[in-house]
RNA sequence: GCGCCCGUAGCUCAGUGGAUAGAGCGUUUGGUUGCGGACCAAAAGGUCGCAGGUUCGAGUCCUGCCGGGCGUACCA
């Protein structure tokens, strides 16, 4: 057709009309043509002119000349059948589609599949998508959540877009954490077992507790240095302050360290000191400084004018006062932690050498958090197909290990084999850096096992692709396994994607176990539903308690869901208790509510409708509804092909708007025939398509709430 | 140093190189002789971090800078 109009033929690039209200497609082809005749017939008119103001008159000359190709175009396509209208504005050709034609169309292409629409063609490609990964004997928070989520969302959408998907647990069920946890339970807390139902997070708390312990020097030295440096009040009355310690504990050298260490905003060291009594001898003076210095901060600033700028705000030294008291309660720690750290050390080669007493416990204590993982995948309506644990692959980690080392991919370096991957590829500037792949003590490390999970899964599993849902911040760890997975001979590893999202702050900064900065799912799951049933009480008194609970559940959990899928993966999420447990506005609640709505419409009706639908005299907001259930498939298509979990949030919630636009503006039972029938498959369509999309997502569809 | 990510309304965030950059929260003012008010309407609110470049056309792509976060050999 373009070739009778004197142009080169080319495919037409459609995309819907950006109207509210029109139905069909446009093209900017015309804007194409434009350019392409403006630049062939020369520069004339624009001799003479400024490079800008060629540009500008350029840029005029095409829209001019879209216009016309446009109405050119236009006039051409009437000669043919099956548009309702065909015209062009402002340089686009706008094709309107048939309304009465694609509505029916649409309505009962979903009225047919069901719960089958959206659903993609079956793809030859196996996918399997690791995600999870919790640590046994911690606590389960509001990171991992949306990591679960994350990754359990992907499966579905690959899973409905047509492909084979594996899900894949991984349970950290040993390591560096796991000893610190056990060595803190025999030392402090023997014999001790709480409830069956609370052992999973109470072992989080002694997981916490043996960290604290082993880290308390570097936590307390970590508030000293940052106050040397941040604090300009506490380095200038740092001689009155060692005056004070000398007077109480008259270690010279120490207190000539500190002082010099603090005055100049050096590094302060643990291991620098003579004696063990130092600092904690120091702390309480240290804090007596803190609050002083809190005092002027909140005094009349006007008196400290020459300083003024200085000196931080009282909120800081308020935070730096809750940090001091908190780390008081522990200072007298300060002696032990050499020797703590020597005994975790031996308590892990109890676990090497399958000491029967220690294994013994492991597997006790490690199925108290099994018992709790499973419980919350349970309440998450999440699933897996495998679980991998990592305790069964530190014997084949060594084995990885032993054959990198006989192919010279890995060596030894300081006193443990290693990958100098760069190195070994041949590369001059620094990309994937050196990995160690065993500890120098022999014990195994992550990447130990990691490696040996891999081949693992390239030589027992036959899947094409393999997806790692985790933090990005193991960005680099991810790169440098897939590498040293192809210097291995992988071809596989070129097809291992990682998967990464950013990780889930709190407003008072990054979540922290150790520090309390923490919000535990247990804990955030009980507030939301306890608000969820709260509000169903006032919403819907008259309802059976046991149907409240299960809607409560829906609501609450699809609510902490949705806050996690509704923000790209690489954007941090601050999390707000207070946020999360508002309903209102953009949220699940509010795409669950439209859902119910609609079931409250198909239930009242008596007689479905039948025979032909007649969709006349569309509204506006009918269009835009017809047109977004319409694009269903093709959002599940994009979102598999990019990972983006998020595309779906977007769209069902963009659907409940438009429902209830539609809602609004549309009566349904009290219509005239043949709307009312039209409008009623209208809203069975869009009722499903909702639910299909809550499903797609992870996320319950209650018909009442 | 090097690498990755973020910067869009007061706040939290969407935005597939295309038409007048959109939601939610918050603020102000309204809406039920209609199928559920967990809803809806209106108002106010923008140098899309800054500067170049590519393009007929840039919030979107490229380069440089500024600001913030994260990672960078025996944690996971």
């Amino acid at each position: 057709m373009l070739e009778e109009l004197g142009f080169s033929r080319r495919t037409f690039n459609m995309r819907p009309i950006p109207f509210a209200g029109t139905w069909g497609t446009s093209s900017s082809i015309s804007y194409q043509l434009a350019n392409e005749q403006v630049t062939r017939e020369g520069t004339s008119e624009l001799e003479g002119l400024s490079k800008k103001e060629a540009k500008r008159k350029t840029k005029e000359l095409v829209g001019e000349r879209a216009q016309a190709i446009a109405e050119q175009i236009v006039e051409a396509l009437q000669a043919f059948d099956g548009y309702a209208q065909v015209e062009a504005n402002n340089g686009y050709i706008n094709i309107k589609f048939d309304t009465q034609r694609f509505a029916s169309r649409v309505v009962n292409t979903i009225s047919e599949l069901g719960r089958e629409y959206g659903a993609g063609e079956p793809k030859t490609d196996r996918v399997m998508v690791e995600y999870s990964q919790p640590n046994t004997h911690k606590a389960f928070h509001v990171g991992h959540l949306r990591n679960a989520t994350l990754g359990n969302t992907l499966c579905r959408i690959l899973k409905l877009a047509g492909f084979e998907v594996h899900k894949a647990n991984y349970i950290g069920d040993i390591g560096m954490h796991v000893i610190k946890c056990l060595w803190c339970y025999q030392r402090f807390h023997q014999g001790e077992e709480p409830e069956p139902g609370e052992r999973g997070r109470w072992l989080g708390e002694i997981y916490t507790e043996s960290d604290q312990r082993v880290n308390l020097r570097q936590d307390a030295l970590g508030l000293l240095n940052e106050l040397s440096n941040e604090d300009p009040a506490f380095v200038t009355m740092v001689d009155r302050m060692m005056k004070e310690l000398y007077q109480k504990h008259p270690v010279g050298e120490d207190v000539a360290y500190l002082l010099g260490q603090i005055a100049n905003k050096r590094e302060i060291k643990d291991d620098a000191f003579y004696s063990a009594e130092t600092v904690p001898t120091f702390w309480p003076i240290a804090g007596q400084q803190l609050h002083t210095n809190l005092e002027m901060a909140r005094g009349d600033r006007e008196q400290h004018e020459d300083i003024e700028d200085e000196i931080p705000e009282p909120a800081r030294y308020e935070e730096w006062i809750r940090q001091w008291k908190s780390l008081s309660e522990r200072i007298e720690w300060w002696s032990w932690v050499p020797a703590w750290q020597e005994e975790i050390r031996n308590e892990f080669q109890r676990w090497e050498r399958k000491d029967p007493d220690f294994v013994h416990l492991w597997e006790t204590t490690r199925s108290w958090s099994m018992d709790d993982f499973e419980r919350i995948y349970r309440e998450l309506d999440i699933d897996f197909d495998t679980w991998f644990y990592e305790s069964e692959v530190e014997e084949s980690g060594r084995e990885i290990v032993k054959e990198l080392m006989e192919r010279e991919i890995a060596e030894i370096s300081d006193g443990l084999p290693v990958v100098k991957i760069d190195e070994k590829l041949g590369l001059e500037k620094e990309t994937y850096r050196t990995m160690p792949v065993l500890r120098s003590d022999g014990t195994t490390l992550y990447s130990t096992k990691d490696l040996a999970l891999t081949k693992h899964k390239f030589e027992e599993y036959g899947v094409d692709r393999s997806i790692w849902v985790v933090d990005v911040r193991q960005g680099l760890y991810f790169q440098q396994i897939f590498k040293i997975m192809e210097l291995m001979g992988f071809e596989q590893a070129g097809k291992c994607f990682h998967l990464g999202y950013e990780m889930v702050t709190l407003p008072g900064g990054a979540m922290s176990s150790r520090s309390g900065n923490v919000v535990l799912y247990d804990d955030i799951a009980q507030a939301v539903l306890q608000r969820a049933r709260q509000i169903i009480d006032e919403k819907n008194p008259d309802l059976p308690d046991e149907q409240k609970d299960d809607i409560a559940h829906d609501v609450a959990i699809g609510s902490l869901k949705y806050s996690m899928l509704s923000r790209d993966n690489n954007r941090v999420i601050v999390f707000d208790i207070e946020e999360s447990l508002s309903f209102d506005g953009h949220a699940a609640p509010y795409i669950q509510y439209a859902h119910a709505r609609a079931c409250r419409i198909l239930e009242k009706v008596d007689t479905p409708p039948s025979g032909e639908l007649r969709f006349v005299d569309l509204t506006t907001e009918e269009i835009d509804l017809i047109q977004q259930i319409a694009i269903f498939p093709s959002e599940i298509q994009r979102a598999a092909d990019e990972y983006k979990p998020l595309y779906i949030a977007t769209y069902v919630y963009e659907l409940a708007k438009k429902f209830n636009d539609f809602y609004r503006a549309c009566p349904v039972l009290h219509a005239e025939e043949p709307q009312r029938s039209a409008r009623i498959a209208l809203v069975s369509s869009t009722r499903q398509v909702l639910a299909n999309g809550l499903d797609a997502i992870g996320i319950a569809a209650p018909e009442v709430m």
